[in-house]
DNA sequence: TTGAAAGCGCTAACAT
DNA sequence: ATGTTAGCGCTTTCAA
């Protein structure tokens, strides 16, 4: 290794000096000369040398390297997340090792295991739709790494979150639906197993309440990708007394919805409105517009990261943070925005 | 550091050997005594002692981590490329650090002296739009550090390479055009000093003298993003004579060219038939579907770490390859489909 | 003001 | 069959 990499040694043996007195000489020690330290500097630079960061890390025991584990990158939500999560990082110093889980638990399970293994500082989680044992979690902590969960938590576990105001935005966004004129609101629901799944049912079932509107089993459905809406949607445009709102827990769902409506004859905003969560480009996209939820990944991504380097930097152990980003309700096209009730 | 983490040392103590002992027994190596190597497992097994890959790494002078430095992450074809990358990456036993560039170029060259600073084995690029000043990339040679282009590539240096056929993705998009019945088509081109940009163009031009249609100067436009097209596409449909065919250099171009082109009145494909690079999920989206040439993200990210472990782990000079993935042109709704002229 | 020595966790050549 | 030693590149006592 180390093809014409400069060490210490090579810069000590060239002055004629010991690498301790070289090592001291750079980090400004007071105990030695000028004259060696001017020397020293000027052959540093002059070749270009640069401290190894292995040998840094086996004398101090941290890698500088924080770990990010997401289900897919090819998200718009989530890509977000980490380019906020990868442009603070490196402004503090850290790079990112970064693993998919690609939803799956097994994959969940090895990507910590890999980021552990590889020493990384502390790591940043959104965990998979499907897992439901958190050993692998509670094993970070066991190996006294600190451990951030954004947007879809673990609540099993004590520890730094960043989340958006899911519940709030879910009831904005039905409230909306509300005084747009929908009399038959239907949510279309992520998995109850994750928090982000439930904050945005209670959400809608909250609004609905709130508004004296009747709450039915019915219409909430479980319905979270593409694929499940494209079965769903044109079953619910059957229904003796049709939706004339949806919420639907992703933008991808809502967008989804908004097709089989069109495809079942009906028109969107005009006959059903639709509103989605999230605020992706997409949404800017289709047509009508979607109206949804935004939810600010890039910050997301940065308060994550802040955290976690505060965590991993200060000693003093404060009690466990949850951070909330609050959404945003962005009304466009796919929403009806007369008859307003308030 | 290391708390509660096992080392050799804590093994060789606990079982009265030596720590090399302990080393040898874990590698089977045939100089110890089975009686030894069961020991020495056992309570590996039990202490849940785990090799520090940063001690391993100071020794072998390898991190197994290849870095990647992409324009944006928040683009469907960067993160799909990535998604390959890092599957293969991970199947290989290679992590990966990534760093986004933001189409910058100080911070492109930044990332590459962070990546090479954290010692990783290979580096993963693809260029900025706007680099013109290739001495960072250089300085990867030099450092002995294997190096892999991928789509945006550099031409100056004489590297692996994982490209798509983009020149005869954009013939065969032109060429749909064309026999769909398009006599004046534009083609909204990326920066020319790109290679991507220039195969692009290269093959629309091919395909117009192909089927012998003058090829006009000012029907070549650089345009390249959603902002270029919502000032471009409104004035060329103010021509005189208006063009009945859109080439894009991407999607994100193709959709904003679509927005317009009805924005000014006109329809989509009746009046103008849009063809779009890449085909992203958002060219699903779209109302209508865009017609589109796949690139093949996923593939060309695994392709791009084949290639460089391959160079890392040979030690064998082979001269450099340029992997080429197939395109595909995709035709969906935003393009006619009738009078085949071949 | 400088240097020698030990050590971070591991491996490998060289004893024993 | 097992242990000793040295060394990867660096920092940090402690001694000179």
């Amino acid at each position: 290794m180390n093809k014409g990499q400069v060490t210490l040694k090579d810069i000590a043996k060239e002055l004629g000096i010991s690498p301790s007195t070289v090592s001291k000489a750079l980090k400004d020690q007071p105990d030695i000369s000028p004259i060696t330290k001017k020397a020293v500097r000027e052959l540093v630079e002059k070749w270009n040398y640069k401290p190894d960061p292995i040998a840094l890390s086996l004398k101090s025991g941290h890698t500088k390297t924080i770990g990010v584990i997401v289900p897919e990158i090819v998200h718009y939500f989530f890509s977000t997340v980490i380019s906020g999560i990868e442009d603070l990082a490196y402004d503090s110093g850290y790079h990112v090792m970064f693993c998919q889980s690609n939803e799956s638990y097994e994959r969940e399970v090895k990507s910590v295991d890999a980021l552990l293994s590889s020493r990384v500082d502390g790591i940043l989680i959104s965990v998979t739709k499907v897992t439901e044992d958190f050993r692998h979690f509670r094993k970070i902590r066991d190996n006294g790494i600190p451990l951030v969960f954004f947007d879809r938590i673990c609540n099993d576990l004590d520890t730094d979150r960043v989340v958006v105001d899911d519940e709030v935005g879910a009831f904005d966004a039905v409230k909306h639906l509300i005084s747009s004129g929908c009399k038959n609101i239907v949510h279309l629901s992520g998995p109850q197993n994750l928090q982000i799944g439930k904050s945005r049912k209670d959400g809608y079932v909250r609004a609905l309440k709130f508004f004296d509107r009747p709450v039915e089993e019915g219409n909430i459905i479980k319905c979270d990708s593409k694929e499940e809406a494209s079965t769903v949607v044109p079953l619910l445009m059957k229904r003796a007394i049709r939706p004339d709102g949806i919420f639907a827990v992703n933008d991808l769902t809502a967008i989804e919805a908004m097709k089989m409506i069109k495809e079942c004859g009906f028109d969107v905003p005009e006959d059903v409105s639709v509103v989605g969560f999230t605020n992706g480009m997409i949404s800017d996209i289709t047509c009508p517009t979607l109206s949804s939820v935004e939810q600010h990944g890039y910050q997301i991504g940065r308060e994550a990261v802040k955290l976690l380097i505060n965590r991993i930097e200060k000693k003093d152990d404060l009690p466990s943070q949850t951070i909330v980003i609050k959404t945003e309700m962005v009304v466009k096209g796919s929403s009806r925005t007369n008859k307003a009730i308030h």
